[in-house]
DNA sequence: ACCTGAACACCGTTCAAGT
DNA sequence: ACCTGAACACCGTTCAAGT
Protein backbone atom coordinates (compact mmCIF):
# COMPACT_ATOMS: atom_id res chain seq x y z
CA UNK A 1 0.00 0.00 0.00
CA UNK A 2 1.79 2.89 -1.19
CA UNK A 3 0.83 6.24 0.16
CA UNK A 4 -0.01 9.29 -1.87
CA UNK A 5 0.34 12.29 -0.73
CA UNK A 6 -3.06 14.17 -0.76
CA UNK A 7 -3.16 17.14 -2.69
CA UNK A 8 -5.13 18.91 -0.78
CA UNK A 9 -2.27 21.07 1.59
CA UNK A 10 -2.84 21.08 5.35
CA UNK A 11 -5.46 23.98 6.30
CA UNK A 12 -4.14 26.54 7.95
CA UNK A 13 -4.36 27.22 11.41
CA UNK A 14 -5.38 31.26 11.14
CA UNK A 15 -7.37 32.51 8.92
CA UNK A 16 -9.36 36.22 8.87
CA UNK A 17 -12.43 34.84 10.33
CA UNK A 18 -10.93 33.05 13.74
CA UNK A 19 -8.93 36.71 14.29
CA UNK A 20 -11.78 38.79 14.08
CA UNK A 21 -13.55 36.69 16.09
CA UNK A 22 -10.93 36.42 18.21
CA UNK A 23 -9.99 40.18 18.46
CA UNK A 24 -14.38 40.67 19.00
CA UNK A 25 -14.21 37.84 21.69
CA UNK A 26 -11.42 40.13 23.36
CA UNK A 27 -13.38 43.59 23.67
CA UNK A 28 -15.84 41.85 24.46
CA UNK A 29 -14.69 40.97 27.70
CA UNK A 30 -11.47 43.06 28.45
CA UNK A 31 -12.71 46.13 26.47
CA UNK A 32 -11.30 47.81 23.58
CA UNK A 33 -7.92 48.89 25.21
CA UNK A 34 -6.99 44.99 25.98
CA UNK A 35 -7.08 44.89 22.21
CA UNK A 36 -3.31 44.67 20.20
CA UNK A 37 -2.09 42.66 18.19
CA UNK A 38 -0.30 40.20 20.89
CA UNK A 39 -3.30 39.80 22.60
CA UNK A 40 -5.18 38.55 19.79
CA UNK A 41 -2.16 35.58 18.50
CA UNK A 42 -2.31 34.47 22.23
CA UNK A 43 -5.64 34.01 21.98
CA UNK A 44 -5.25 31.98 19.12
CA UNK A 45 -2.36 30.16 20.35
CA UNK A 46 0.01 31.74 17.55
CA UNK A 47 3.02 34.54 17.15
CA UNK A 48 1.84 38.09 16.70
CA UNK A 49 3.48 37.81 13.36
CA UNK A 50 1.33 35.11 12.42
CA UNK A 51 -1.87 37.31 11.88
CA UNK A 52 -0.19 39.56 8.94
CA UNK A 53 -0.32 37.13 7.09
CA UNK A 54 -4.15 37.53 7.20
CA UNK A 55 -4.48 40.76 7.92
CA UNK A 56 -2.47 44.02 6.53
CA UNK A 57 -2.72 45.73 10.14
CA UNK A 58 -4.04 46.30 12.93
CA UNK A 59 -6.16 49.59 11.83
CA UNK A 60 -7.62 46.76 9.08
CA UNK A 61 -8.62 44.52 11.81
CA UNK A 62 -10.49 47.14 13.79
CA UNK A 63 -12.87 48.07 10.42
CA UNK A 64 -12.63 44.25 10.19
CA UNK A 65 -14.25 43.71 13.52
CA UNK A 66 -16.49 46.68 12.92
CA UNK A 67 -17.90 45.37 9.69
CA UNK A 68 -19.00 41.84 11.41
CA UNK A 69 -20.58 43.61 13.88
CA UNK A 70 -22.85 46.08 11.27
CA UNK A 71 -23.60 42.90 9.40
CA UNK A 72 -24.78 41.48 12.48
CA UNK A 73 -27.49 44.59 13.47
CA UNK A 74 -31.00 44.32 12.51
CA UNK A 75 -32.12 46.32 9.23
CA UNK A 76 -34.31 48.97 9.98
CA UNK A 77 -37.72 50.05 8.94
CA UNK A 78 -37.29 52.60 6.46
CA UNK A 79 -40.21 55.46 5.89
CA UNK A 80 -41.08 56.09 2.37
CA UNK A 81 -40.96 59.82 2.72
CA UNK A 82 -37.22 60.66 1.40
CA UNK A 83 -36.56 63.39 4.39
CA UNK A 84 -37.63 60.47 6.83
CA UNK A 85 -35.51 57.87 5.36
CA UNK A 86 -32.43 60.26 5.10
CA UNK A 87 -32.52 60.26 9.16
CA UNK A 88 -33.88 56.77 9.89
CA UNK A 89 -30.31 55.52 7.63
CA UNK A 90 -28.02 57.88 9.62
CA UNK A 91 -29.35 56.64 12.95
CA UNK A 92 -29.05 53.37 12.03
CA UNK A 93 -25.45 54.03 11.01
CA UNK A 94 -24.87 56.27 13.83
CA UNK A 95 -26.03 53.20 16.28
CA UNK A 96 -23.65 50.35 14.46
CA UNK A 97 -20.81 52.86 15.15
CA UNK A 98 -21.86 53.45 19.19
CA UNK A 99 -21.28 50.44 19.63
CA UNK A 100 -17.68 50.28 18.81
CA UNK A 101 -16.87 54.36 18.71
CA UNK A 102 -13.13 53.66 19.12
CA UNK A 103 -13.51 52.29 15.42
CA UNK A 104 -13.97 55.50 14.22
CA UNK A 105 -10.18 56.83 14.75
CA UNK A 106 -9.19 53.32 12.97
CA UNK A 107 -11.82 54.56 10.12
CA UNK A 108 -10.69 57.97 9.55
CA UNK A 109 -6.46 56.82 10.12
CA UNK A 110 -6.92 54.55 7.13
CA UNK A 111 -9.60 56.44 5.30
CA UNK A 112 -11.55 53.19 5.36
CA UNK A 113 -15.22 52.29 4.14
CA UNK A 114 -16.39 49.02 6.28
CA UNK A 115 -18.01 47.40 3.25
CA UNK A 116 -21.08 46.40 5.20
CA UNK A 117 -22.86 49.97 5.34
CA UNK A 118 -22.17 50.53 1.23
CA UNK A 119 -25.55 49.70 0.80
CA UNK A 120 -26.68 51.80 3.31
CA UNK A 121 -24.79 55.16 2.09
CA UNK A 122 -26.32 53.84 -1.36
CA UNK A 123 -29.58 54.39 0.19
CA UNK A 124 -28.87 57.45 1.60
CA UNK A 125 -27.33 59.57 -1.42
CA UNK A 126 -30.38 57.89 -3.31
CA UNK A 127 -32.94 59.35 -0.32
CA UNK A 128 -30.95 62.56 -0.65
CA UNK A 129 -31.54 62.93 -4.72
CA UNK A 130 -35.02 61.75 -4.00
CA UNK A 131 -35.53 64.83 -1.41
CA UNK A 132 -34.58 66.72 -4.67
CA UNK A 133 -30.94 67.67 -3.71
CA UNK A 134 -28.28 67.10 -6.49
CA UNK A 135 -25.68 64.45 -6.41
CA UNK A 136 -23.39 67.16 -5.32
CA UNK A 137 -25.23 68.52 -2.91
CA UNK A 138 -26.02 65.48 -1.71
CA UNK A 139 -22.26 64.46 -1.56
CA UNK A 140 -21.71 67.59 0.89
CA UNK A 141 -24.66 66.62 3.10
CA UNK A 142 -23.15 63.37 3.23
CA UNK A 143 -19.87 64.54 4.36
CA UNK A 144 -21.36 67.20 6.74
CA UNK A 145 -23.63 64.55 8.46
CA UNK A 146 -20.11 62.19 8.75
CA UNK A 147 -17.95 64.99 10.16
CA UNK A 148 -21.38 65.63 12.75
CA UNK A 149 -21.53 61.89 13.60
CA UNK A 150 -18.05 61.71 14.20
CA UNK A 151 -18.06 64.02 16.84
CA UNK A 152 -20.78 63.10 18.85
CA UNK A 153 -19.23 59.75 18.73
CA UNK A 154 -16.41 60.64 20.04
CA UNK A 155 -17.61 62.90 23.09
CA UNK A 156 -19.81 60.57 23.74
CA UNK A 157 -17.34 57.84 23.95
CA UNK A 158 -15.19 60.03 26.53
CA UNK A 159 -18.01 60.86 28.88
CA UNK A 160 -18.92 57.52 29.32
CA UNK A 161 -15.18 55.75 29.84
CA UNK A 162 -15.54 58.45 32.78
CA UNK A 163 -17.06 56.08 35.66
CA UNK A 164 -17.45 58.82 38.21
CA UNK A 165 -18.88 61.92 36.13
CA UNK A 166 -18.78 63.56 39.93
CA UNK A 167 -15.43 64.54 39.54
CA UNK A 168 -15.19 65.71 35.75
CA UNK A 169 -12.52 68.32 35.47
CA UNK A 170 -14.54 70.44 33.30
CA UNK A 171 -17.14 70.53 35.59
CA UNK A 172 -14.50 71.65 38.56
CA UNK A 173 -13.50 74.28 36.22
CA UNK A 174 -16.73 75.57 35.31
CA UNK A 175 -17.87 75.85 39.06
CA UNK A 176 -14.75 77.47 40.64
CA UNK A 177 -14.51 79.81 37.93
CA UNK A 178 -15.00 82.91 39.81
CA UNK A 179 -18.40 84.56 39.65
CA UNK A 180 -17.95 88.12 38.75
CA UNK A 181 -15.62 87.30 35.82
CA UNK A 182 -17.45 84.28 34.76
CA UNK A 183 -21.01 84.53 36.33
CA UNK A 184 -22.55 81.86 33.67
CA UNK A 185 -19.94 79.22 33.92
CA UNK A 186 -20.70 78.90 37.36
CA UNK A 187 -24.83 78.89 36.74
CA UNK A 188 -24.67 77.06 33.53
CA UNK A 189 -22.64 74.01 35.38
CA UNK A 190 -25.80 71.96 36.92
CA UNK A 191 -27.04 72.23 33.11
CA UNK A 192 -23.91 70.42 32.12
CA UNK A 193 -24.32 67.64 34.05
CA UNK A 194 -28.07 67.24 32.91
CA UNK A 195 -27.01 67.83 29.23
CA UNK A 196 -24.22 65.57 29.51
CA UNK A 197 -26.50 62.70 30.04
CA UNK A 198 -28.74 62.32 26.90
CA UNK A 199 -27.60 61.90 23.18
CA UNK A 200 -28.10 65.24 20.87
CA UNK A 201 -27.27 63.11 18.03
CA UNK A 202 -30.77 63.28 16.77
CA UNK A 203 -31.53 66.61 17.25
CA UNK A 204 -28.53 67.79 15.55
CA UNK A 205 -28.89 65.11 12.50
CA UNK A 206 -32.14 66.82 11.78
CA UNK A 207 -31.59 70.28 11.94
CA UNK A 208 -28.73 70.06 9.16
CA UNK A 209 -30.56 67.80 6.99
CA UNK A 210 -33.45 70.18 7.50
CA UNK A 211 -31.34 73.10 6.91
CA UNK A 212 -29.69 71.48 3.47
CA UNK A 213 -33.21 70.33 2.11
CA UNK A 214 -35.17 73.83 3.00
CA UNK A 215 -33.90 76.74 2.00
CA UNK A 216 -33.00 79.60 4.36
CA UNK A 217 -35.75 82.02 3.56
CA UNK A 218 -38.75 80.37 5.80
CA UNK A 219 -41.09 80.91 3.03
CA UNK A 220 -39.79 79.21 0.12
CA UNK A 221 -40.22 75.47 1.06
CA UNK A 222 -38.23 72.34 -0.85
CA UNK A 223 -41.10 70.86 -2.84
CA UNK A 224 -41.96 67.30 -1.24
CA UNK A 225 -44.14 64.91 -3.82
CA UNK B 1 34.90 87.20 54.68
CA UNK B 2 32.78 84.69 55.91
CA UNK B 3 30.58 83.28 53.28
CA UNK B 4 27.19 83.02 54.00
CA UNK B 5 24.59 80.88 52.10
CA UNK B 6 22.19 83.25 50.09
CA UNK B 7 18.38 82.09 51.55
CA UNK B 8 17.65 82.09 47.82
CA UNK B 9 17.65 78.56 46.86
CA UNK B 10 18.92 77.53 43.33
CA UNK B 11 16.75 77.97 40.57
CA UNK B 12 15.48 75.18 39.17
CA UNK B 13 16.33 74.32 35.52
CA UNK B 14 13.03 73.31 34.57
CA UNK B 15 9.74 74.70 34.58
CA UNK B 16 6.30 74.74 32.76
CA UNK B 17 6.96 77.31 30.76
CA UNK B 18 9.97 76.00 29.47
CA UNK B 19 8.96 72.39 29.14
CA UNK B 20 5.48 73.68 27.15
CA UNK B 21 7.98 75.84 24.97
CA UNK B 22 10.24 72.94 24.30
CA UNK B 23 7.32 70.88 23.49
CA UNK B 24 5.49 73.76 21.22
CA UNK B 25 9.11 73.36 19.44
CA UNK B 26 8.91 69.88 18.63
CA UNK B 27 5.32 69.69 17.28
CA UNK B 28 6.55 73.02 14.91
CA UNK B 29 9.77 71.43 13.81
CA UNK B 30 8.69 67.34 13.37
CA UNK B 31 4.77 67.12 13.72
CA UNK B 32 2.67 66.22 16.68
CA UNK B 33 4.07 62.47 16.15
CA UNK B 34 7.29 63.60 17.54
CA UNK B 35 6.31 64.78 21.00
CA UNK B 36 7.16 62.61 23.15
CA UNK B 37 8.13 62.95 27.16
CA UNK B 38 11.05 61.54 26.28
CA UNK B 39 11.55 63.52 23.08
CA UNK B 40 10.72 67.05 24.99
CA UNK B 41 12.88 65.81 27.85
CA UNK B 42 16.36 65.56 25.97
CA UNK B 43 14.96 68.90 23.79
CA UNK B 44 15.56 70.24 27.65
CA UNK B 45 18.75 68.24 28.49
CA UNK B 46 17.00 66.33 31.00
CA UNK B 47 15.31 63.32 32.01
CA UNK B 48 11.95 62.35 30.99
CA UNK B 49 10.66 61.91 34.54
CA UNK B 50 12.03 65.67 35.90
CA UNK B 51 9.11 66.49 33.42
CA UNK B 52 6.49 65.08 36.03
CA UNK B 53 7.82 67.73 38.69
CA UNK B 54 5.82 70.15 36.94
CA UNK B 55 3.29 68.49 34.74
CA UNK B 56 0.74 66.05 35.35
CA UNK B 57 1.13 63.83 32.56
CA UNK B 58 1.60 63.86 28.83
CA UNK B 59 -2.43 64.83 27.96
CA UNK B 60 -2.46 67.80 30.73
CA UNK B 61 0.76 69.04 29.16
CA UNK B 62 -1.15 68.59 25.29
CA UNK B 63 -3.78 71.08 27.11
CA UNK B 64 -1.24 73.56 28.40
CA UNK B 65 0.41 73.77 25.10
CA UNK B 66 -3.27 74.18 22.95
CA UNK B 67 -3.67 76.87 26.23
CA UNK B 68 -0.57 78.88 25.08
CA UNK B 69 -1.74 78.72 21.32
CA UNK B 70 -5.17 79.76 22.27
CA UNK B 71 -3.62 83.38 24.02
CA UNK B 72 -1.65 84.26 21.61
CA UNK B 73 -4.40 84.27 18.92
CA UNK B 74 -5.46 87.56 17.98
CA UNK B 75 -9.08 88.20 19.43
CA UNK B 76 -12.24 88.28 16.50
CA UNK B 77 -14.15 91.46 15.76
CA UNK B 78 -17.41 90.61 17.48
CA UNK B 79 -20.88 91.49 16.01
CA UNK B 80 -23.31 93.48 17.64
CA UNK B 81 -26.53 91.34 17.27
CA UNK B 82 -26.47 87.89 19.15
CA UNK B 83 -26.39 85.52 16.56
CA UNK B 84 -23.66 86.90 14.71
CA UNK B 85 -21.59 87.20 17.85
CA UNK B 86 -22.56 83.18 19.09
CA UNK B 87 -21.21 81.78 15.26
CA UNK B 88 -17.98 84.53 14.87
CA UNK B 89 -16.96 82.94 18.72
CA UNK B 90 -17.48 79.60 17.44
CA UNK B 91 -15.20 80.22 14.65
CA UNK B 92 -12.77 81.67 16.75
CA UNK B 93 -12.71 78.65 18.61
CA UNK B 94 -12.45 76.09 16.07
CA UNK B 95 -9.79 78.39 14.06
CA UNK B 96 -7.58 78.12 17.47
CA UNK B 97 -8.39 74.55 17.29
CA UNK B 98 -7.84 73.80 14.17
CA UNK B 99 -4.30 74.77 14.01
CA UNK B 100 -3.51 71.60 16.61
CA UNK B 101 -6.54 69.28 15.91
CA UNK B 102 -4.75 66.45 17.56
CA UNK B 103 -4.88 67.72 21.03
CA UNK B 104 -8.99 67.30 21.49
CA UNK B 105 -8.30 63.85 22.03
CA UNK B 106 -6.27 65.02 24.87
CA UNK B 107 -8.85 67.23 25.58
CA UNK B 108 -11.62 64.59 25.67
CA UNK B 109 -9.52 61.92 27.33
CA UNK B 110 -8.77 64.59 30.27
CA UNK B 111 -12.32 65.74 30.63
CA UNK B 112 -9.70 69.49 31.12
CA UNK B 113 -10.92 73.02 29.55
CA UNK B 114 -8.00 75.23 28.47
CA UNK B 115 -8.57 77.81 31.07
CA UNK B 116 -8.03 80.52 28.22
CA UNK B 117 -10.46 79.48 26.45
CA UNK B 118 -12.96 80.40 29.37
CA UNK B 119 -13.71 83.75 28.31
CA UNK B 120 -15.18 82.60 25.03
CA UNK B 121 -17.60 79.90 26.58
CA UNK B 122 -18.58 82.56 28.93
CA UNK B 123 -19.18 84.87 25.93
CA UNK B 124 -21.24 82.26 24.11
CA UNK B 125 -23.28 81.61 26.70
CA UNK B 126 -24.11 85.24 27.17
CA UNK B 127 -24.64 85.74 23.90
CA UNK B 128 -27.10 82.39 23.79
CA UNK B 129 -28.88 84.53 26.37
CA UNK B 130 -28.86 87.35 24.45
CA UNK B 131 -30.39 85.58 21.50
CA UNK B 132 -33.60 84.33 24.29
CA UNK B 133 -32.53 80.92 25.15
CA UNK B 134 -32.54 79.97 28.66
CA UNK B 135 -29.45 79.17 29.96
CA UNK B 136 -30.32 75.11 30.08
CA UNK B 137 -31.20 75.75 25.62
CA UNK B 138 -27.56 77.48 25.60
CA UNK B 139 -25.82 74.40 27.46
CA UNK B 140 -27.83 72.12 25.04
CA UNK B 141 -26.58 74.34 21.80
CA UNK B 142 -23.39 74.54 23.09
CA UNK B 143 -22.63 70.99 23.28
CA UNK B 144 -24.05 70.49 19.85
CA UNK B 145 -21.74 72.90 18.22
CA UNK B 146 -19.32 71.56 20.65
CA UNK B 147 -19.65 67.56 19.19
CA UNK B 148 -20.24 69.28 15.75
CA UNK B 149 -16.75 70.82 16.20
CA UNK B 150 -14.76 67.77 17.38
CA UNK B 151 -15.99 66.14 14.67
CA UNK B 152 -15.15 68.19 11.69
CA UNK B 153 -11.83 68.97 13.33
CA UNK B 154 -11.20 64.67 13.25
CA UNK B 155 -12.52 64.41 9.99
CA UNK B 156 -10.61 67.07 8.60
CA UNK B 157 -7.03 66.30 10.01
CA UNK B 158 -7.46 63.14 9.21
CA UNK B 159 -8.18 63.54 5.60
CA UNK B 160 -5.24 66.59 5.56
CA UNK B 161 -2.73 63.77 6.86
CA UNK B 162 -2.66 62.09 4.06
CA UNK B 163 -0.57 63.50 1.82
CA UNK B 164 -1.68 61.88 -1.29
CA UNK B 165 -5.71 62.44 -1.49
CA UNK B 166 -5.40 60.26 -5.57
CA UNK B 167 -5.05 56.88 -3.71
CA UNK B 168 -7.53 57.25 -0.53
CA UNK B 169 -8.97 53.94 0.11
CA UNK B 170 -12.54 55.47 0.59
CA UNK B 171 -12.54 56.76 -2.81
CA UNK B 172 -11.41 53.59 -4.57
CA UNK B 173 -13.79 51.61 -2.57
CA UNK B 174 -16.75 54.13 -4.04
CA UNK B 175 -15.04 53.62 -7.60
CA UNK B 176 -14.64 50.10 -8.03
CA UNK B 177 -18.46 50.03 -6.62
CA UNK B 178 -20.76 47.09 -8.69
CA UNK B 179 -22.32 50.41 -10.64
CA UNK B 180 -25.35 48.39 -11.25
CA UNK B 181 -25.72 47.02 -7.36
CA UNK B 182 -24.71 50.74 -5.92
CA UNK B 183 -24.98 52.80 -8.79
CA UNK B 184 -24.99 56.28 -7.21
CA UNK B 185 -21.63 55.25 -4.96
CA UNK B 186 -20.06 55.25 -8.47
CA UNK B 187 -21.32 58.70 -9.98
CA UNK B 188 -20.84 60.28 -6.52
CA UNK B 189 -17.24 59.82 -6.34
CA UNK B 190 -15.99 62.70 -7.76
CA UNK B 191 -18.15 65.00 -6.29
CA UNK B 192 -16.41 63.35 -3.25
CA UNK B 193 -13.23 64.46 -4.16
CA UNK B 194 -14.74 68.05 -4.54
CA UNK B 195 -16.46 67.98 -1.46
CA UNK B 196 -13.50 67.12 0.63
CA UNK B 197 -11.30 70.31 -0.28
CA UNK B 198 -13.19 72.43 1.28
CA UNK B 199 -14.45 73.08 5.24
CA UNK B 200 -18.13 72.62 5.65
CA UNK B 201 -17.71 73.96 9.38
CA UNK B 202 -19.64 77.29 9.01
CA UNK B 203 -22.70 75.67 7.26
CA UNK B 204 -22.93 72.84 9.59
CA UNK B 205 -22.55 75.69 12.84
CA UNK B 206 -25.20 77.90 11.19
CA UNK B 207 -27.56 75.44 10.48
CA UNK B 208 -27.28 73.99 14.18
CA UNK B 209 -27.19 77.40 15.77
CA UNK B 210 -30.41 78.84 14.03
CA UNK B 211 -32.59 75.67 14.44
CA UNK B 212 -31.73 76.41 18.04
CA UNK B 213 -32.74 79.66 17.55
CA UNK B 214 -36.15 79.34 15.94
CA UNK B 215 -38.76 77.23 16.42
CA UNK B 216 -39.21 74.38 14.02
CA UNK B 217 -42.52 75.96 12.65
CA UNK B 218 -41.72 78.13 9.90
CA UNK B 219 -43.75 81.11 10.80
CA UNK B 220 -43.00 81.41 14.54
CA UNK B 221 -39.43 83.36 14.08
CA UNK B 222 -37.32 83.61 17.09
CA UNK B 223 -37.86 88.21 18.11
CA UNK B 224 -34.54 89.51 17.44
CA UNK B 225 -34.33 93.38 18.80
C1' DA C 1 2.40 28.84 1.95
C1' DC C 2 2.35 29.50 6.56
C1' DC C 3 4.37 30.31 10.83
C1' DT C 4 8.17 31.32 14.45
C1' DG C 5 11.99 33.84 17.06
C1' DA C 6 14.44 37.50 17.83
C1' DA C 7 14.92 42.05 17.40
C1' DC C 8 14.04 47.18 16.39
C1' DA C 9 12.58 51.31 17.90
C1' DC C 10 9.87 53.03 20.55
C1' DC C 11 5.95 54.35 24.46
C1' DG C 12 4.04 56.46 29.49
C1' DT C 13 4.85 55.80 34.07
C1' DT C 14 6.55 54.01 38.84
C1' DC C 15 9.96 53.49 42.29
C1' DA C 16 13.98 54.07 44.90
C1' DA C 17 17.91 56.57 45.14
C1' DG C 18 20.90 60.52 44.85
C1' DT C 19 22.33 65.68 45.85
C1' DA D 1 13.02 70.36 46.44
C1' DC D 2 14.52 68.77 42.36
C1' DC D 3 16.45 65.48 39.45
C1' DT D 4 18.52 60.82 37.84
C1' DG D 5 18.88 55.67 36.67
C1' DA D 6 17.00 51.66 36.07
C1' DA D 7 13.19 49.18 35.38
C1' DC D 8 8.19 47.75 34.36
C1' DA D 9 4.96 46.53 31.23
C1' DC D 10 3.88 47.19 27.30
C1' DC D 11 3.30 48.66 21.81
C1' DG D 12 3.24 47.77 16.09
C1' DT D 13 6.14 46.14 12.81
C1' DT D 14 10.39 44.24 10.10
C1' DC D 15 13.50 40.68 8.89
C1' DA D 16 15.53 36.34 8.35
C1' DA D 17 14.84 31.82 9.23
C1' DG D 18 12.41 27.50 9.69
C1' DT D 19 9.03 23.55 8.04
Amino acid sequence: MSSVKPPKRRRARLDRAAIVEAADGIIARAGPDALSLRTVAKELGATPMALYRHVPDKDALLVLVLNALYERLPRPRLPRDPRGRLIALWIHLHAGLARYPWVVDALLNSDTIAPAVLPDIEAILEASLAAGLTLEQAARLYRMVWQHTVGELAVQSATAARTTPQKSAVLRTMKSAPPQRFPLLAKAAPHWAAVRAKSLYRDGLVALIDAALTTRTCGRQHPRP
